[in-house]
DNA sequence: TTGTAAGCGTTATCAC
DNA sequence: GTGATAACGCTTACAA
């Protein structure tokens, strides 16, 4: 006993399969009393058409892919959510893959979601291809795609997609002008991944936004992380076994900046008596907590409706000209940014 | 232009689309030579079949559904992690779909697994559907999807299902236990939602401990949340309140916990000076931060990989007896369950 | 208003 | 070894 089709409903209610299926799709022309009788028979049987059968059928499927980097990241969940969210609104199935960071599952997500033949594609590149070789891989299958595709968080080379990012820029900028204002002379980065463009752009807000002021940064206070948590710890517990150390920290990104408050607290540190803080992306659970840390952040989830959104557009006219989103950030003040030390004060 | 086919391939190499398939499925007899020939038109054109007709053509799709219900809860995030990660190293792809821990999402959910042919769907039930009328309606779905399903986490009414589940019970029971050990007499429970069963495992762990060592549970020391933040924040702030409240607490589980530890802190309340506490489910960064919170844990990522090879193994063979693992969770204590309190000391 | 029939891009069963 | 050809379950002209 196979599972039930299209043809089976025709014979059922006593009509051609043509008739269902325009009953189904409500397109063309059905009398009202044909339509009531097969809906009933469809209805007695719970049937639903296949979703291979009709895609192959129309030459266009009703799937939705969508390529993160790091599934377990709590930023990429509520993107995920997000996107999810919009995605089944519009009675779209989410083709989901995870790279864990790596440019070869990167490449072979892409394939994926060739053979898969997704309607549209929701893309945060693995890795910053930069000029590299596999660059041509990515265009390639992205080329052959032949569907929308809008570009997350981080960019893609110089493709012509639209895409939705962040002011990285601005909002290190802004964090990094707060711990200034607030009296921290020198300052100090914990920076993400710089071979990724979102990484370079956070540590050059920060960096015009001290040179800005004139205050020089050491090259010793530059934390090469990769935004992860353990790289930034280490990073973190050398730079405060140094003979002297700056009196704030920006830190990059969320995962940074938990590997960086580790090191810190188990030095016995405080925040902000002795050390100022503001970090890019809100640390969830700790400011609920009675933890009063400064951040800048965006709306996360936001950004993953504003993605299909924008890919919905595209689907719907694909002559729409490409846009980029910017999401803005908002820096919260909390008194994380605050400095104790005996310097001009605000 | 349209995409190219194994009809195109075919004319290409001068072959039949036959040959070519069986070039494709390695399947059949092909000489080494048209192979080769076959093969290099194959990457000179970076063909990949249509998954659509393939899947059709087979009557078998290459699609795994996961369908779980707070996509943004890293929890959840964890397991679609570790999930993601088997299925596409068997090649095969995942439908993802989240039910914002809503029936009527749930239902729909499964509804798309069936018509995607998925074939074989994780499944983390949004509700309790106990005996409840709509069970009807997920038994018929998950009876027509005709491939199989492993329950993640919550079960599924008398369903002769394969599963994967934690010992809620004894984790609680455990944890409980250590509190007792540690000296307090009257504790509370950050309960989770007593509609889900884990939620009243884990009620009936902590009771039962508690009853084992002849210790009374007043009512109100039994904070009825909703496995959510904000509910046991605000339960716990009323708690709080009262004249009288216990030493110590155990949180059901993560976010439930959070809550409850913001309404401790603003409180002022020092743990585990003030307050003895264990929670269920590690407290991620807070234990990396410096916080020695004592905490019953499993392998989350790994409860994923299970159910993912649990369904593999029953895709492979569908007569293989379903099974449940009980993912075993450890009693981790760092400090957080120490009693102050001038009790009977351990 | 409805049914017939020709695809959609594969796989699989045949003959050759 | 290989190539026609009939499915697979649907949609969509085109007839009727």
């Amino acid at each position: 006993m196979s599972r039930i089709t299209i043809q089976d409903i025709a014979l059922l209610a006593g009509v051609g399969k043509a008739t269902v299926s325009r009953v189904l799709n409500g397109s063309g022309y059905v009398s009202e009393t044909t339509r009531a009788k097969v809906e009933k028979v469809i209805r007695d049987h719970t049937y639903a058409p296949s979703a291979m059968a009709r895609n192959l059928s129309k030459r266009a499927s009703d799937t939705i892919g969508m390529i993160i980097p790091e599934a377990a990241n709590p930023f990429f969940a509520e993107i995920l959510k997000g996107v999810s969210g919009v995605v089944d609104g519009h009675n779209l199935t989410l083709l989901f893959c995870n790279t864990d960071n790596t440019m070869e599952k990167d490449v072979k997500s892409l394939h994926t979601m060739y053979r898969q033949h997704v309607r549209g594609l929701i893309y945060t590149p693995a890795v910053d291809y930069g000029s590299a070789e596999k660059l041509g891989a990515v265009r390639e299958m992205l080329g052959k795609l032949r569907a929308p595709v809008v570009v997350l968080d981080r960019p893609l080379g110089d493709m012509d997609l639209d895409g939705v990012f962040s002011d990285n820029f601005s909002a290190a900028y802004a964090a990094t002008q707060a711990l200034i204002n607030a009296g921290h002379a020198r300052i100090g980065i914990v920076a993400g991944d710089l071979e990724l463009s979102i990484g370079r752009e956070r540590l050059n807000g920060f960096l015009e936004a001290m040179a800005a002021r004139g205050l020089d940064v050491r090259t010793e206070d530059i934390l090469k992380g990769r935004f992860d948590t353990s790289t930034s710890y280490r990073l973190t517990q050398q730079m405060l076994a140094a003979k002297s150390c700056p009196t704030a920290f920006f830190a990059a990104n969320n995962l940074g900046a938990y590997g960086f408050l580790k090191a810190v607290f188990e030095k016995g540190l405080r925040i902000p008596e002795d050390m100022g803080f503001i970090s890019f992306d809100r640390l969830g659970n700790l400011n609920d907590l009675g933890f009063r840390l400064s951040y800048a952040d965006r709306d996360v989830i936001g950004m993953g409706v504003e993605a299909v959104r924008l890919l919905l557009a595209k689907i719907d006219d694909p002559d729409k000209k490409t846009e980029h989103m910017i999401c803005p950030s908002k820096l919260t003040l909390l008194g994380s940014e605050r400095a104790y030390v005996p310097a001009n004060s605000a």
